[in-house]
DNA sequence: TCACGTCAAGCAGAT
DNA sequence: ATCTGCTTGACGTGA
């Protein structure tokens, strides 16, 4: 079990999402870039294991337009080496890792250019891991996508598109329930289906469910992860107090997370917290865990 | 150094 | 019709 936070340290002065305007592409700005943002990366992994938090979502950012016509730059060459040794650190620390697709990647568009580019995009995702030298257990976590008027339709859709991918795609590629749109019920279908695993958003789960409780909704959405996909990852917030529904809290609310542990006592899964102010909370919650939850090692 | 208009990409609910 | 959230502001021009 594993606590982890999204994409972003603020507390080490550096970032390894930078980008740059679409004009402002070229070959010299996009190798500066990435070299600065992999420079980042390892700073924060560095950060992240002596602070003993061993989960880490890696940001869609860290190559910029790599899935955009523009770029025509053998990157994956170029940076081959710096890959392969981010993934050596990843690995010899035993760091779970994720990414997480942007809103542009939909599976289910009715538009097929729309399809097309996130087939790309997707593949940016995996030639980031798979470039790392990184098992199965690295997620790549999409949201099932539109609806378009017809939920049943959009979700055969889902299920045609999805069984044509690639192989390299399908083995990395888990679906999160959403807030608004396919719940925790439409993802185990479709894992029903597929085979895909679902990824358990314990906050969008609160605003969009079928009235699973936490304890049920554990048991079913565990289940659909093979040996090979990993420990189950979970995505962990709580609504921020005093604002309007959905809103996320600006820090962990510590009470509700030792209660979210308590409910979820008999289970094994990894922790991202997807909570605004990213490695602070991941400190706080890592003290907590480790001083009272023998599953934190 | 700073203000501020705008930024690759989609969907859907709110206003 | 336009704005906003989504996982997240921040790039870059003009002064």
């Amino acid at each position: 079990m594993k606590i982890g936070y999204p994409c972003i340290n603020r507390s080490i002065g550096c970032k390894s999402n930078k980008t740059f305007r679409l004009k402002s592409y070229s070959e010299e700005r996009l190798i500066e870039t990435v070299d600065k943002n992999l420079d980042c990366l390892v700073r924060i992994l560095e950060f992240n294991i002596k602070h003993n938090i061993l989960f880490f979502r890696i940001t869609s950012d860290l190559v910029p337009f790599a899935s955009h016509p523009i770029c025509k730059f053998d990157w994956q060459e170029y940076f081959k080496g710096r890959f392969k040794e981010i993934g050596n650190l990843i690995e010899s620390h035993n760091i779970r890792i994720s990414m997480h697709p942007d809103q542009f990647v939909l599976i289910n568009s009715l538009n097929n250019t729309v399809f097309e580019n996130s087939l790309k995009e997707l593949n940016y995702h995996v030639e980031v891991l798979d470039l790392m030298e990184l098992d199965t257990s690295a997620k790549i976590q999409i949201h099932v996508g539109g609806i378009y008027g017809e939920k049943e339709k959009s979700i055969k859709r889902f299920i045609e598109r999805f069984e044509k991918l690639d192989e390299t795609i399908k083995r990395r590629l888990v679906i999160e329930n959403d807030d608004r749109r396919y719940s925790l019920k439409d993802c185990l279908l479709l894992n029903a289906e597929t085979g895909i695993p679902v990824l358990f958003d314990i906050f969008h789960h609160e605003l969009n469910n079928s009235e699973e409780k936490i304890s049920e909704a554990f048991r079913l959405f565990t289940k659909t992860w093979r040996k090979k996909d990993g420990i189950p990852m979970v995505d962990y917030s709580s609504q921020k107090k005093g604002e309007l529904k959905g809103k996320h809290t600006e820090s962990i609310d510590l009470e509700h997370f030792k209660n979210f542990l308590k409910l979820t006592e008999p289970f094994d899964f990894d922790i991202m917290l997807e909570i605004k102010d990213k490695e602070k909370s991941a400190l706080k919650a890592m003290k907590v865990a480790l001083k009272d939850d023998d599953r934190f090692i």
